[in-house]
DNA sequence: ATGTGAATAGACCGGTCTGTCTATCCGGGA
DNA sequence: TCCCGGATAGACAGACCGGTCTATTCACAT
């Protein structure tokens, strides 16, 4: 729990697909298990914040499991920051492929926050929440969802007809780091619908009409 | 370190003048010493990351000391917060008695935090670090801090002859944490560059020129 | 029925954390 | 000179941390 470099994270958990198809709830295996509630745990109270007593304990997964599934506490989180990538990816294209509008598209970014901000007790962005507790060195999911993040909103702003894409898509990412932060200081979702207003209004400002 | 709700936090620390004013290059008494090497590692590590073994060596401090000046980790984590709060207000006095455009006034939050991002290792904003580590209940001095930024804002805004001025300092406000923020993500002043030009532009949009 | 590998429970380790305690030291005012 | 408040060093407690280890149990395929 000091460096969060290079651990193993390998392609150890699984997909939640039921192991056993014939019975139906059924748990899933120990990997998925701590992952869930790790992720869980992670996402509510930080990551520093919970022990691996607490994920183990709710998990209802034995300590060897844990470690002979991931390795390390490190590992694990890196698994959890991983997923979550995955996840907030899968998610956003799902909510999208009914879309046709590219701006549409890229205001679903705050429609998703706008939805998931309350479930997660208004803490902000899980992925700035990282890199605060983690300073030292940049965390490979992270740097990695934004870049994804950051260049979608180009293609979109580039298929949209946007004057100066990378531009305002730098200018759309700032603005919805600041709506996650202002939730996590408010408590509440008024930041986010104010940075899809601004959002909003930004990037009409740089399209042919 | 579970609670950091209601500690004592009085006016235990006394200002950084020369306790002895004959003798210069006197060492300040140990309750400053402490509270100063403690603000400059929790901003540069953060605050859980920091444990108060350190805070002592580095401070050349007695372990009895921290507990007869404060009390507790949590109080003297209170009382950097508060001080941090007082001084960043006290810099942007500073900054400002000089210039007289209240535009020019809310852009100075944005230089501020360009010269003092470097210096902080690029950690982003500390007040949403306080609040990312300890996200159970309110920070009374973050919470403080960041009602003086907004009225502030409305403030100049208003001074400036701004139309809307609430809504535009929510905005200014929404632009400058998603500044400080990008700034902890790419380890760099872009972001608070574009979030300065950004603030110019929403702030001349609504300007009666 | 048997064997095998995974999962389990739980003791245990060394280290670190905050916080309390005792004992000593020093410096300045009566 | 004496004394006393504040500062010092450092041992110590109690809790918790991540991580290792042993021994047992369970499910499933042969």
């Amino acid at each position: 729990m000091r460096t969060l470099a290079e651990t193993s994270a390998a392609g150890i958990p699984e997909s939640p697909k039921n192991p056993e198809p014939s019975k139906n709830a059924a748990k899933p295996a120990p990997a998925r298990r701590l992952l869930d509630t790790a992720s869980a745990l992670f996402a509510e109270h930080g990551i520093r914040a919970v022990g691996i007593d607490r994920i183990l304990a709710e998990a209802g997964v034995a300590r060897a499991s844990l470690y002979s599934s991931y390795g390390s506490k490190d590992a694990l989180v890196l698994a959890y920051l991983d997923e979550l990538d995955k996840h907030d990816r899968q998610r956003w294209h799902a909510a999208v492929e009914t879309l046709d509008e590219p701006v549409a598209k890229i205001l679903a970014f705050f429609d998703l926050a706008m939805q998931s901000a309350p479930k997660k007790n208004f803490r902000g962005c899980q992925y700035a929440n990282a890199a605060t507790e983690f300073p030292r060195e940049p965390i490979e999911p992270v740097v990695a969802h934004r870049r994804w993040l950051l260049s979608t909103l180009v293609e979109l702003l580039d298929l949209a007809g946007a004057t100066e894409p990378d531009s305002v898509a730098r200018r759309v990412q700032l603005i919805y780091d600041g709506a996650l932060a202002g939730s996590k200081f408010e408590h509440s979702v008024e930041s986010i619908t104010l940075g899809r207003e601004m959002a909003a209004a930004i990037i009409e400002a740089h399209l042919p009409h």
